[in-house]
DNA sequence: CAGCCGTACCGAAAATATTCAGATTATGGA
DNA sequence: TCCATAATCTGAATATTTTCGGTACGGCTG
């Protein structure tokens, strides 16, 4: 299935504010209400949006620290890799996983209230999983920009 | 303002999936659909949920590439600082910006549509920008885990 | 070229959800 | 205890979402 100039309009609306009724979507692309209804649900169910979600201010909610870590696994076999990230799925610190190419091995985007926590995770959770060789940590000063709609 | 445990609940809920309608909510949180309105209204406009997004298939969008630019600065004057950031938001590709405590000055999230526009947005955009000394580029394998959720 | 199919579209009706206006019930001091 | 405040509820109004029947416009084929 091919995008047309529409869908990619409506794609970039939602992506900016999924709050949008489809009136006012409608009035935006020139359609009606039924083809801009319609549109959106083929695009839910053909899987382009594959979910809406409320974007919070983390200090707000006591998220004081973002980190970056970036984790040497001890071997690179299949079972390790894997074990390595159905654990690491499993810590609702970690908000993001990378698996990278080039020196290291995994990426990780971890959220904590402040430094203590992040320590606390680091020696309790993370660097006692027996597949991590070693964890190299470069923490956010400043979020200068933060998006979530991927540029279409 | 304090948060109490339906508060909680309820941004949980609306990090998960943003588009459950008040009704479900109330049943979920076992309050009344008006108060649940209420709760939610009150956060928003408090700001601890700032927005409500879209979230996209990036590879059926078209954004093959995921990679995370290291950048150093020539200078960490307040000027140049502020320039950079300044360009650098400017740029789609560019989904998140952090100033880092450590060896590097910045941490660059790019999404791009394929290595060959990833490295056009290298020369053409981010390594002209005046500000810039050198670029260290690590690509994403795979994402692991990706959510917008924060812990709480 | 006519007929047919599939797709996208529209307007209007039906089903849901949101919003609002009191009335009622906790909650937390004085 | 009593008051003031905030939170909640119910039920009605308003608005939005969803569905539906029908239309227009391709492209394809006999």
């Amino acid at each position: 299935m091919e995008l047309d100039e529409i869908d990619v309009k409506l794609l970039r609306l939602l992506q900016q504010d999924a709050s949008m009724s489809n009136k006012a979507l409608s009035f935006e692309l020139n359609k009606s209400i039924a083809a801009v209804h319609e549109r959106v649900r083929k695009l839910k169910r053909l899987g382009y949006i594959k979910k809406t979600v409320a974007i919070l201010d983390r200090h707000k909610i006591g998220i004081g620290l973002i980190s970056f870590s970036q984790v040497f696994l001890k071997a690179h076999t299949f079972e390790v890799l894997n074990e390595f990230e159905k654990e690491v799925a499993k810590f609702p610190e970690v908000m993001e996983c990378y698996q990278m190419a080039g020196s290291y091995d995994f990426m990780l985007r971890i959220a904590t209230k402040d430094m203590d926590a992040y320590h606390i995770f680091l020696r309790h959770r993370l660097a006692v999983l027996p597949q991590v060789n070693t964890v190299q940590t470069y923490f956010v000063l400043s979020e200068t920009k933060s998006e979530t709609a991927y540029p279409l």
